[in-house]
DNA sequence: TAGATTGTTAATCGATTAACAATC
DNA sequence: TAGATTGTTAATCGATTAACAATC
């Protein structure tokens, strides 16, 4: 199953939120002018990355605010709610855990888990620390769809596969590895080395251009 | 400036990080088969993608694991290093601070800020925080280079500013913001968000095609 | 020789960009 | 009417995939 469009995609959060502050000021109608200045690309790009949704707009006045808004979280099945939980109370699973923005992508951490006793029992940004071997009683009862994996590259294979054991069909995975999981479980891996790596690139071209 | 072969590249640091499993265990050659295996893509999509970097294999035998790596890391300036600062020490930055990955980089993070004085004078995995006030007397002394911000929204483009002031020309920026600058400084942003529009559309497809 | 793999060339596919009529 | 903007259609560009000869 491939997925397409997903430069498109990637941007799509972006707008949302640029039009949630645009929304928050009153502002009724915006163009993809606006969008396109704050984002540094293209009016044309933005206009077929919101064509995807099906939202339409009007001939010299742009798009209602609510209506994008609305679409773009339609699009993105942000308009319902996913239960997760989170595997790995360390410093980037705190972080994510304190991260409030989300619940406006439906995204409802339930839960995290480690399996540092010292952790156990504490409370992080107002969740729990529970226990990893209970995860397989408390998947069933807190209806648990996603898992995202904050541990180390070392113990994530066997996180994910105690995760998928559960049920979970949908991972988001954090840790600096490759899984290897049934083809029907969905899996997104968040790879900042690769973020770093066009940074990189872009630096040393800059470089070569200034001695030319 | 644009930069072309992004997926390419993006893909990079995860050869790497593999290679240097495979070398560690001692295993001279490495084939695309078996890095394209790792990855979940065709052998094809790797050959490319080495091609780039200017490496060269044997037919029937694959790559030196030794001259891949090096590729690699030339390719991408990781084998030379770049001080950067942190600026922000709450969980993400906390996070990044002390993921040990970065020395492999080429990314050296010597310094870490904050305005939040009860963090200031404390240390975080080695390194202490400073003052944000104080950047532009450390920024030149210790040769900065690069900027990491991992603020609040609302006050990274004051931050990003006050770096470009010190003539920091390249930011990675963890902040959920575009940050406006002159062109001529190098920005990347990290946007988690991103991936997990990637990840919501993969669930909704799925969901979809379980019905038909 | 047989099997595996590289690297090149061509074909396909998808994403970005350009142009412009239609609309407010 | 003039200016701004949408949405469609076509053109361009780049990335992925396929095919295969050459090589070990």
């Amino acid at each position: 199953m491939k997925i397409q469009k997903t430069p498109s995609i990637r941007r799509m959060p972006t707008y949302l939120y640029k039009l949630m502050e645009i929304q928050e000021e009153g502002t009724v109608f915006v163009s993809t002018t606006i969008l396109a200045n704050y984002m540094g690309i293209e009016p044309i790009v933005v206009r077929k990355d919101l064509a995807i949704t099906g939202v339409t707009g009007q001939s010299g006045v742009g798009y209602r605010t609510d209506e994008l808004i609305t679409s773009i979280r339609c699009f993105l099945g942000w308009n319902s709610t996913v239960n997760a939980c989170l595997v790995g109370a360390g410093s980037l699973g705190s972080a994510l855990l304190g991260y409030d923005g989300f619940e406006n992508y439906g995204l409802n951490i339930t839960t995290a888990f480690d399996t540092d006793l010292s952790k156990i029992g504490q409370k992080i940004h107002g969740r729990e620390i529970f226990n990893f071997n209970n995860l397989p009683e408390m998947a069933e009862v807190l209806k648990l769809k996603l898992g995202i994996i904050c541990v180390q590259r070392s113990s994530a294979q066997e996180v994910a596969e105690k995760l998928v054991a559960c049920g979970i069909k949908a991972i988001w995975n954090f840790a600096n590895v490759s899984l290897k999981l049934p083809p029907d479980v969905i899996v997104q891996r968040e790879a900042i080395a690769g973020g770093f790596a066009l940074l990189s690139v872009k630096i040393a071209q800059n470089s070569e251009c200034g001695v030319e």
